[in-house]
DNA sequence: GCGACGATGGGCT
DNA sequence: GCCCATCGTCGCA
């Protein structure tokens, strides 16, 4: 997706951003997988963005130019990915919660901490569904904190990928983990993703539309 | 300096 | 459902 994809406010990216394909180039292999969840993070008064803070050595990238990866590290071990959202100045960015894994699943399972834990117990649907999981899947971490992902040539971007997501199969919901922060922003109906319907719709692999 | 805590995941009860 | 690993960031001395 170009620049402009990302410029708008947060909550129209992040559910323009749903049946968009992720996309990794790595030793060779391309990654990709369907974004089926994501929560909208935006501006300084939202008490659930990182933004609230200010501009910080962590926040930079969030004010920076749209369409760059926004790759941050919590609770010890984890790292997550955004794609920043707003004109360049403005803070915030889009949360990829969860990707229905479509290439390179070998190599993902390879990625994730514990691959010897993953099979055969776990489908591969559920080796991508959360944001530390894909983050891990995909070999993404603070090397890719501010990259452009409208660049040429960049091993991490989104592309349109053909998907057409109905309307029934998305869900509307409140942010995820946003334990200690106020009302009304912990309960912001900001979180959308795929239902069960929808996913058992891209695994038949027959929801392509021609371009 | 220091303490609290986090946009989580995995294991166990 | 509960617990906790594990460390960067922020707020408040």
């Amino acid at each position: 997706m170009d620049q402009h994809f990302y410029t708008g406010h947060s909550v129209d990216v992040a559910q323009a951003l749903l049946g968009k394909l992720l996309c990794r180039k790595l030793d060779g292999h391309l990654l990709t997988g369907i974004i089926t969840e994501t929560e909208a993070y935006q501006g300084e008064s939202d008490l659930g963005c990182h933004a609230k803070s200010g501009r910080t050595n962590r926040t930079e990238v969030m004010y920076g130019p749209p369409g760059r990866a926004y790759v941050y590290f919590t609770y010890g071990m984890h790292w997550m990915l955004n794609a920043v959202t707003n004109p360049d100045g403005f803070p915030g960015a889009v949360l990829i919660r969860a990707v229905f894994p479509l290439d390179g699943i070998t190599q993902m399972q390879t990625l994730r901490k514990r691959p010897d834990k993953l099979t055969p117990h776990h489908p591969e649907k559920r080796w991508t569904d959360g944001p530390a999981k894909l983050c891990q899947a995909f070999g993404i971490s603070g090397r890719e904190n501010g990259i452009n992902l409208c660049a040429e040539g960049v091993n991490l971007y989104i592309t349109d990928g053909g998907t057409a997501i109905l309307p029934d199969w998305v869900e509307n919901t409140s942010r995820i983990g946003l334990y200690t922060v106020h009302e009304p922003w912990k309960s912001m109906p900001w979180r959308w993703r795929i239902n069960d319907l929808g996913i058992e719709n891209l695994s038949t692999g027959i929801t392509q539309y021609a371009f």
